[in-house]
DNA sequence: CCAATATCAAGAACTATTCTAAATTGGTTT
DNA sequence: AAACCAATTTAGAATAGTTCTTGATATTGG
């Protein structure tokens, strides 16, 4: 039971309005998508499950809702190597875990009361704004 | 002074196989490139400075060396966000920090006895193969 | 209702990277 | 040395994800 209280569930009504950014038929369900499955999917693959509710909508459209979530910060943009961008819809600070073996992609959580400067040997002055973290692994090593 | 044992220093002679990749004229001076500057360059910028050397040189083989040399072991991949791969002649376990005023890329490492589950909630039976953390802001915050 | 503005759709363009195929290289065998 | 062979290099074409351009459509507010 993977649940976050900082992403809205989603049988939640998604208002008029988020973070100022309107929120139009397609940004809508593009947003919903998201809330859907927390799986981190490409935008092809929101594309294709948005077609289901907007079987007129286009990819271009696709990828422009989505880059005005992630401008709002509704949406975290998520990068793996050079693979396709990954859409995530928990905007709480937290990195990947991603399994191998299943290809599943696990949100991971700093431990409460962490400081970076409790692991990390940072350069003298430096003011950290954004972190990335990304696992590779498997879970119940075979 | 930044340094690190892990990394030849580039008066060091390069050898004529390391790891077993048979250093040609153009996996050496890629290599070379490498070590001279170590500011995470792209293959482009390699492409580049590696021309005063070997003018011929072309971009296909420049990334040929660089993909032999990262599948050897000898040269790690850094990527940021959907910009142009970086490459790294540091392959010790290292993390990034990305100065976002000047731009410069500064190698970070973990606190020697650091474990991971010590500050992050990791899925129960995850075994970690790989990290990559990257992170972004100021030194010296004006 | 009208005008201004925002958004959407379709396809072209862009760019980093990979692929293809032919030429070159360097080492090995005759 | 000459012929041979495999590995490497080169140039340019192809690819794929993403962004851009442009005209159509929708929404807002007066
Ligand atoms: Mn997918
Ligand atoms: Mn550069
Ligand atoms: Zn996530
Ligand atoms: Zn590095």
């Amino acid at each position: 039971m993977v649940d976050n209280l900082t992403v809205p569930s989603p049988e939640t009504e998604i208002p008029e309005e988020i973070s100022g950014l309107r929120m139009t038929r397609q940004r809508r369900e593009v947003y919903r998508i998201l809330l859907q499955d927390r799986d981190h999917p490409t935008a092809n693959d929101v594309f294709l499950r948005v077609k289901d509710a907007l079987p007129s909508i286009s990819l271009a459209t696709v990828y422009n809702c989505l880059e005005a979530l992630v401008q709002h910060g509704i949406v975290r943009q998520v990068n793996f190597e050079r693979e396709s961008s990954r859409f995530c819809p928990n905007v709480a600070e937290h990195g990947h875990f991603h399994d191998r073996s299943t290809g599943v992609i696990h949100d991971i959580t700093f431990k409460p009361g962490v400081n970076l400067s409790d692991f990390l040997e940072l350069p003298a002055g430096a003011v950290v704004t954004d972190i990335e973290l990304t696992l590779r692994g498997q879970l119940g090593s075979i």
